[in-house]
DNA sequence: ACAGTTACGTCAGCCATATTGACATATTTC
DNA sequence: GAAATATGTCAATATGGCTGACGTAACTGT
């Protein structure tokens, strides 16, 4: 595919853009802004997952258990889209550590749900303290309304099929965070 | 690095809770956001380089060369901070497949520059439009200065010092394949 | 009550990608 | 000519994915 047309396109970093799609000049600012932009936003809980000895999928399963307090490990395995192999041996990090705690489900006793510690809890919190000062940084810099033009785009960037679900579960996890607010 | 220490806060939710670093709510939905919309912006390459035998350490060895035709080594692992090591493994395969050349600098004769080969060009562009495609499906459901602000706000993403040389990277390329526009 | 399904765990092995450290070889620079 | 630079390579190690197979407890439906 794709003859690299040389296509002048002034698209200089003026507003009002040209109609890209897959038979036009790629996207290349976004494509690498990006990737430079996401790999400096997990840059910082890796440094201080690293003093902890874990990685950056501890971090993933202990943010989500901390967002989703009592969440089934098939509905984590079924975020994170990765094996059950693959969770149980950081899960079992965790929980060994005392970040994670499994308990019994109530109606169905073969359910192992999931629940960060203090201990947990306080880390999950101070990662997402890091990612949130980027963030933060980062939006103070533009406008207001910068909030909502990154959230939006960042919805639409997901999968259309996914995009319902990921929604709904930011939705749920802020008001299971939230118990009575 | 930052003693945790307390920051009351006066947290509505359970037991013993919560101090973030930057003493306000995490930025829940944009944390979020971008782990799901990341995760699918390189899923779609993903399929395909695995097709190929390759990996994402291929795809940005790849996108990077043919973005930066003579990229000396050196800067190449600037760019993706990476080992020399790590780099060796994947740009062997793609030199012995056919898809990236190495020509001694003219200049330097140390020097290894690298150019991708038509066979590699066309990879790149196909990579590049599955996620073009996938950019220009997000924008265009969003009004128009969209691209705008997505850009503004993932350059804003950037580790501050980085910021600066990223940008003028990406300005860089623009004209480097571009070279008789 | 029993068969089948579900939820979860685990053992074993493989692969990709990253790391550190040491060393080798040209080549350029001072 | 010595030192610094650009690159390559060998060896060992860690992490975090994967598949496949198997096990066990508990729920579900006829």
């Amino acid at each position: 595919m794709a003859d690299v047309t040389v296509t002048p396109l002034p698209n200089r970093s003026a507003p009002a853009q040209a109609e890209v799609n897959a038979h036009s000049e790629p996207s290349w600012d976004l494509i690498e802004l990006l990737f430079f932009a996401y790999r400096d936003f997990v840059s910082d809980p890796d440094d201080v997952l690293a003093k902890f000895g874990f990685g950056r999928a501890h971090h993933r399963v202990l943010h989500f258990v901390n967002r989703h307090p009592g969440i089934k490990v098939a509905d984590l395995l079924d975020v994170l889209k990765i094996t059950k192999q693959s969770l149980g041996r950081v899960l079992k990090q965790l929980v060994d550590q005392g970040y994670v705690v499994q308990k019994e489900g109530e109606n169905d006793r073969r359910q192992r749900l999931l629940y960060v510690t203090p201990k947990g809890e306080q880390l999950a919190m101070k990662l997402a303290g890091l990612q949130t000062a980027r963030i933060a940084g980062a939006l103070a810099e533009l406008g207001p309304g910068a909030h909502e033009a990154a959230r939006r785009f960042l919805v639409a960037m997901i999968d259309a099929d996914g995009r319902d679900g990921v929604q709904r579960l930011i939705a749920r996890a802020d008001r299971a965070r939230r118990p009575r607010s």
